[in-house]
DNA sequence: CAGCGGATATTCT
DNA sequence: GAATATCCGCTGA
């Protein structure tokens, strides 16, 4: 049997650094989200990595607004985007102020609240299937744009922190390229997951969208 | 599991 | 109008 996780916050050092170093460093971790209906947690495994105002593939890309300003805040805090008209993404800001960089929390294990989740997501035909993808996980953990800024690393009530976890060592890990962006971007490894994990989504090659009018 | 169309907000053109 | 960091329900294997 593996250790109990370590349940130490994260302080927020481990977030002030280039988010390519945080990225493959967030898997195994457990990120508490804390509700009026009582706490969930989640066992990330799979990350996508955004860097800013210099990567076209980034909501930065084009510079600060409304929606996206969370992203040029301070690191250890949540940018929470909408997207496609329906649904929420949950994302953990990294590096310094105005860096504007951050990782994407794409998937993950429930390992407590797994009730409450199931609640939310009535669609979910197996526990795996609560937080696979970036908006069944922001569903599933109830997350919404009223947690847009939500300083992680604000003490044990507030309503997200992240603990140590279980570390994911490296040769228990995969990367690779995401797909759509091209240049000199496409070659550095954006994302990350734990090999073999059953919450780990299946690689999807992206495909252009067909007009619907 | 793979492939398809539909639903919708935000931003740029 | 077009593209996008998506998911769901359906079909077929």
């Amino acid at each position: 049997m593996s250790a109990r996780p370590d349940r130490t916050p994260l302080p927020r050092s481990f977030f002030d650094r280039p988010v390519l170093t945080v990225a493959p460093d967030l898997l195994g971790r457990t990120l508490v989200r804390r509700t009026t209906d009582g706490p969930l947690e989640l066992r990330i495994t799979e990350v996508e990595a955004y860097e800013g105002e210099t990567d076209p593939g980034s909501h930065a890309y084009r510079g600060r607004t409304a929606c996206n300003a969370s992203m040029f805040g301070p690191p250890g805090h949540a940018y929470v985007y909408f997207i496609y008209g329906m649904w929420f993404s949950l994302n953990l800001v990294c590096g310094p102020p105005g860096r504007a960089s951050g990782v994407l929390l794409r998937a993950g294990e429930v390992t407590v609240g797994a009730d409450l989740a199931t609640k939310r997501r009535v669609s979910a035909r197996s526990p795996r299937e609560l937080a696979k993808g970036p908006a069944r996980l922001a569903t599933a953990l109830d997350v919404d744009r009223s947690l847009d800024g939500t300083d992680l690393c604000a003490g044990p009530d507030s309503p997200l922190s992240l603990l140590t976890g279980t570390p994911t060592a490296a040769d228990l890990m995969s990367s690779g390229p995401r797909t759509g962006v091209g240049g000199a971007g496409a070659a550095h490894p954006y994302r990350f997951w734990i090999t073999n994990d059953p919450t780990v989504s299946p690689y999807r090659a992206h495909a252009p969208r067909r007009r619907s009018t």
